[in-house]
Parts: structure tokens; sequence; C-alpha cells
RNA sequence: GCGCCCGUAGCUCAGUCGGACAGAGCAUCGGAUUUCUAAUCCGGCGGUCGCAGGUUCGAAUCCUGCCGGGCGCGCCA
């Protein structure tokens, strides 16, 4: 199935070039987007005042040639001219019932494949080793996974890759920790508790204390070479911190296609290096090895610190490499937090030279902040994730208590761990993902208004309608009878659905999330006051199987966004 | 000092990379439940879109300057 303000969109364009052959449309927006506003239509094209312009003709002029013998795209009513020339447009309600007729019959609901034979990278999450994830990792977590679905129910081919902070100097001072300050026991309990407990100690120890630094650093040196005590010793550390990242990621359905962190690259290091001096990249600079940036407006980069180690850049070039002879992507996409905006325009810089042309992505997103600032592990102001999961769960549970006596425990559970890690999810999808960030549980664990338990209510109402019909209507089938279009907000709703496949589209092409979130709840709030004045399973024949036609394509709609954020759906509520 | 980002209603945020009188949620005030799940719906209150210029038929959106905040600027990731 197409994308309705694709073709309409498309009309708009071959309709300008028809009527204007000799007209020069380049950068000029000839799209027709969804009105801004109900009253002025379904859709609308700004295009002609633009158009305008440059083939000098008054814009209305301009509009009204390309209205010129009733020409009208397919499912179009009317049109019409308004203001200095917008071109309205005024969807036919009987072609509008086909088209969500269409959807209805397709188990896709209208979601065209445009990603088949593609393959987009997405790297996103990536937690260091030996440090408990918090809610600064969240945005990274539920934004990438968010991304991953959008992109896999596109029809790309996406291999999530979690990036893992595995290796580098933390290690050396985590491993002297771990020798002289373990508590086995603590260990047992709780690992990661324990291992960042170790380093936190021997960190501020190799602050003040110079032979303790360089004591960390001997064990640095011995686990690069290879030593084999240290390197079982990391080893240890890798799998009990996989194992407790494991658990949050069970928790909020993320699950990763490869955990490659930086580790795995470790050998083909010096290999960058040999490339970038082969290709005459990179130069010597205060004993660092540097490729200079000056023609893309830069700081310069150092690839090899001049105690003969590698960085960060290092690192993501030797994994772009082999990303690429690996998996020939079309796409890479990285999602962190603002912070690395730079170093990405780098990385991204020095990959361009080395030839490498896989189209390379950072989408970064506002960093977490609580109200007095930011946090560290160091400030020791860290809330854990599995806490804030733990408290959104306990919050969702005192509702579904309160509101669902009737339930019994084991559901009532089931239903507060949907609605509770949905809600923790989609407060952090909802807004820009670029937007600054201020945490506060009330905010990160809101249950009513713009939602994900607003949403999964609608949800479970349709469901339950639609157990009704199927109780009271034995043996009939909503879908024998034709959707007609009568009521206002019934139409509205219609409009709302048909929108569904191009903000799926739209949210994936522009990395926003939120503007599926924005789809949802709007649409949520229609079927709302949809199901508050319309009657439908107390309507007569026909009528009722068309409402119910609705709100079963709403249902979908509603469940199928939802999925593509990651977030569940119960029946009941 | 240089660079990136942000400043929209009392609070939290949208605003589809210039379009038609600026939108939600929360809070507050007032209504709706013998009827399909009230975690709902309907209505009221509330903004000189940080400030000042400029470009344009048209600016919250683009440009310049200023004010306020966040982040980053070789050898941490």
């Amino acid at each position: 199935m197409n994308i309705l303000e694709h073709s309409l969109s498309d009309w708009a364009r071959q309709r300008f070039r028809a009527v204007l052959p000799e007209g020069d449309f380049d950068g000029v927006k000839l799209d027709v987007v969804p009105t801004a506003d109900e009253q002025f239509g379904d859709y609308q094209c700004n295009a002609a005042m633009a158009v305008a312009k440059r083939v000098r003709l008054p814009p209305r002029e301009v509009a009204q040639r390309l209205l010129a013998d009733g020409a009208l795209p397919d499912g179009v009513a009317r049109a019409e001219i308004a203001g200095p020339g917008f071109i309205n447009f005024h969807l036919d309600d009987a072609a509008l019932a086909r088209r969500l007729e269409a959807m209805q019959a397709d188990p896709r609901i209208g979601v065209p494949t445009p990603g088949e034979g593609r393959t987009v990278i997405l790297d996103y999450s990536s937690p260091n080793i030996a440090k408990p994830m918090h809610i600064g990792h969240i945005r990274s977590t539920v934004i990438g996974n968010a991304l991953d679905r959008l992109h896999r129910y596109l029809g790309y081919r996406v291999i999530a890759d979690n990036h893992l902070g595995d290796w580098g100097t933390q290690f050396g001072i985590l491993i002297l920790g771990y020798r002289r300050f373990l508590d086995a026991d603590a260990l047992a309990a709780d690992p990661i508790a324990e291992l960042e407990r170790l380093y936190v100690k021997s960190y501020e120890r190799s602050k003040e204390d110079e032979a303790w630094l360089n004591e960390a650093r001997a064990e640095l040196v011995k686990l690069q070479q290879g030593d084999a005590e240290n390197l079982a010793l990391w080893r240890r550390f890798v799998e009990l911190s996989l194992g407790e990242f494991e658990k949050i990621y069970r928790r909020l359905d993320v699950r990763f296609d490869l955990h490659r962190g930086e580790s795995f690259y470790n050998a083909q290091l010096p290999g960058v290096i040999e490339r970038l001096r082969a290709l005459g990249l990179a130069e010597e600079s205060e004993g660092a090895l540097v490729v200079k940036l000056d023609e893309e407006n830069l700081p310069l980069c150092i690839v090899r610190k001049s105690d003969g180690g590698f960085n960060y850049t290092t690192t993501d070039l030797a994994t772009v490499i082999s990303r690429a002879e690996e998996f020939a992507p079309d796409a890479v996409i990285y999602v962190t937090d603002e912070r690395q905006q730079l170093h990405f325009k780098q990385f991204f810089a020095v990959a361009r030279r080395m030839g490498i042309s896989t189209r390379l992505v950072h989408v970064w997103f506002g960093l977490m902040r609580l109200p007095e600032g930011t946090f560290s592990t160091r400030q020791g102001n860290v809330i854990k994730l599995e806490r804030l999961l733990d408290e959104a769960e306990a919050r969702a549970l005192a509702i579904v208590k309160e509101s669902s006596p009737g339930m019994d425990d084991a559901q009532q559970r089931e239903v507060a761990r949907a609605v509770g890690i949905g809600a923790v999810k989609y407060a952090d999808l909802s807004q820009n993902p670029q937007s600054l960030v201020t945490f506060t549980w009330d905010k990160a664990l809101a249950l009513d208004g713009n939602s994900a338990p607003y949403l999964q209510y609608a949800h479970a109402r349709i469901a339950s309608v639609r157990d009704k019909y199927a109780e009271q209507f034995p043996g009939r089938d909503f879908r024998d009878a034709p959707i007609v279009l009568t009521e206002p907000v019934e139409k509205r709703l219609a409009r709302r659905l048909v929108r569904f496949p191009g903000v799926v589209d739209r949210a994936a092409h522009a990395y926003k999330p939120n503007m599926l979130c924005e789809y949802l709840f709007d649409l949520a709030q229609i079927y709302s006051t949809f199901y508050q004045t319309v009657p439908f399973l107390k309507a007569e024949d026909d009528v009722r199987e068309s409402r119910v036609r609705l709100c079963d394509l709403t249902a979908r709609v509603l469940r199928q966004g939802l999925a593509l954020l990651g977030i569940e759906t119960p029946e009941r509520i």
C-alpha cells in the first residue's frame, strides 16, 4: 500500500511540471502535507507561493492553473485555494472508507517497506562494564531501541550492536582494587555494586597516591599484553556485568544482535594507524599521532596518544571499518548523548578521508540531569535504572489495585509491569530527543495525561468492545459490512487513522520517535471522544459493524504504534 | 577565547528542517456516570514564543547582536 501523503505529493509534483513546463523547481518543496488546522481541509500544498516567485506569476494564478479543468488527485473530493495561495484538499469520505478497509485487510495496516534490501547498523545503549546502569542510560537504550523497531518494521535489515565500554584505562584501577579490597560475599550478592565500590575506592586512592596510580597502570599494561591472570579477571568483570545488564534489558524488552565491545576491535587498532599513515592523513604532534581537520573546520583529532596507547577515535575507526567490511551497511546510526557531538564530527571526517562511504549518522540526545545539576558516580547521586523500574511498577500496581480490584493478583502484577515500564519508556520517547531533560520522579512515572497508560487504556477499552461484540453477536463478523463515515467525530477519527503509515515513515527517517508518540496520543484522544459520544454496540445493524471496524482499526494502530516504541498493550487494564 | 545546543502558558513539554488566528498535558475552576472499562469525556482560565533589529507576501522557525542556561574544545570515553 502506498502512503497517502506520498501519492498526493507525487500528484502535485507532476501537476506543477505539466502546468508550468518552463518552470525551474530546483530546491522548491512541492509536497502535500496534513493541514495544520482541520478547518482548512485534510491536506494542503503550500508550494504555489514559492513556485510563483520562480515563474513570476501571482501565487493564486499558479494555484488555479494547478487545479485547472477540475484536476484532482485520487481520493480527493474537492480542492480549493485559500489565502495567499494555499491549496487545500478535502478527502472523499467514500474513498477514505475504502482506504481504511484496505488498511484493515493488510496485516501491516498500510505501512510499506521502503527499507527492503537495505542494512542499518544501530549502535546504542553501550554501558560501561563494572558500573551500574543508571537513569542516564535510559535515553540511549529506549530511543535506540525505538529506532531499531521502527527501521525493522519499515523493512530494513537492522543489526543492533551494543558497543560496550569493556576496555580502557579504568580496568587497571579496577583490577588493583579487586586485588586489595574485594569482599567476596558482597560480590556474590550484588556483583556490579561491589565492582563499582572497588573501582571508586581504588580511583580515590589513585588520586592522592602516586605509587597506587603507577601500580594501576602496571596492571593495565599487563592486561593489554595478555597476562593470563588479568585477562581472566577482566573476563569475569565482563561476564558479571553483562549478566546484570541483561536483567535490565529483559525488563525493557531490549535485544541486541551483537555485543561487540571496544575490546573486540583491539587487535585491529594498529592496522588503523598504519592505514592512516599510508594514506598520509596522520602526522606527529607533541608526541601524539593526529589527523588535522582544517578543511572541515574542526579541531585536530588524536588517533594515538603520546604514550603509544589508542583512544576512542581509534576504536571507532576500527569498528566502522570492520562493520563496513562485514555487513556492507547503508547506514550506521550512533545513539549517544550530546557531549559526543564534536567527537563524532571528527570521527566521521576522518572516516570519510579514509574512504569509508557508508552513511554515518549521529543521533544525539540531551543529557539527563537532576534538578540540582548533573549527576555522576563520584558524586554518588546516581539513580539506578533498576530502582526507577521498580518504582514505576510499584506506582502502577497501587493504581491497578485501586481501579481493578476484581482482577486476580497475578494479572494485576502483569498489568502493573506493562504499565509501569511503558510509562517510563514513553516519558523519554515522547519529547524531542534533543531537548534537555531534567529528571523528576513524577515526570518519569507519569500515569495520566500524555502518557503510555492513557494509550494503553484506550487500547484496552477497545479490546473490551471487540469481546463484547463477539459475545453479543455470535456468528457475525464486523468486517462483513462496509465502513460508512457519518458522524463528524467518526470522520475525524478516520482521517487520523490513514495518517499512520506516513507518521511511521517520518518518525523513522527523522530519528524522532516523539513524532509517533504525538500521533498516537492525538489518535487516542479523538478515539476517546468518539467512544464517549457515539454508540456502537447499540447502534443499528451495519452502522454497528462500521463503527466496530473503526474501533478495531484504532486498536491495531495503537497496538502496532506502541509496539514500535517498545511498549506493550495489555488486553485488560 | 572558540564551537554546538537550548530559552514557547504558573509547571512539564509539542510545534512535521518559513505557512493561515501559537498547541497539548499537569495544576486550577465548572460540568457529565441507571447506557460499550470515569486510568474517561466536555467547557473555562492562562502566552508581547528570552530581548532588539533584519530578510520575506508570511518568522516560534532563517540571519545579526545582546541577555540567560547547558555542553564541548589534542592525549577520558
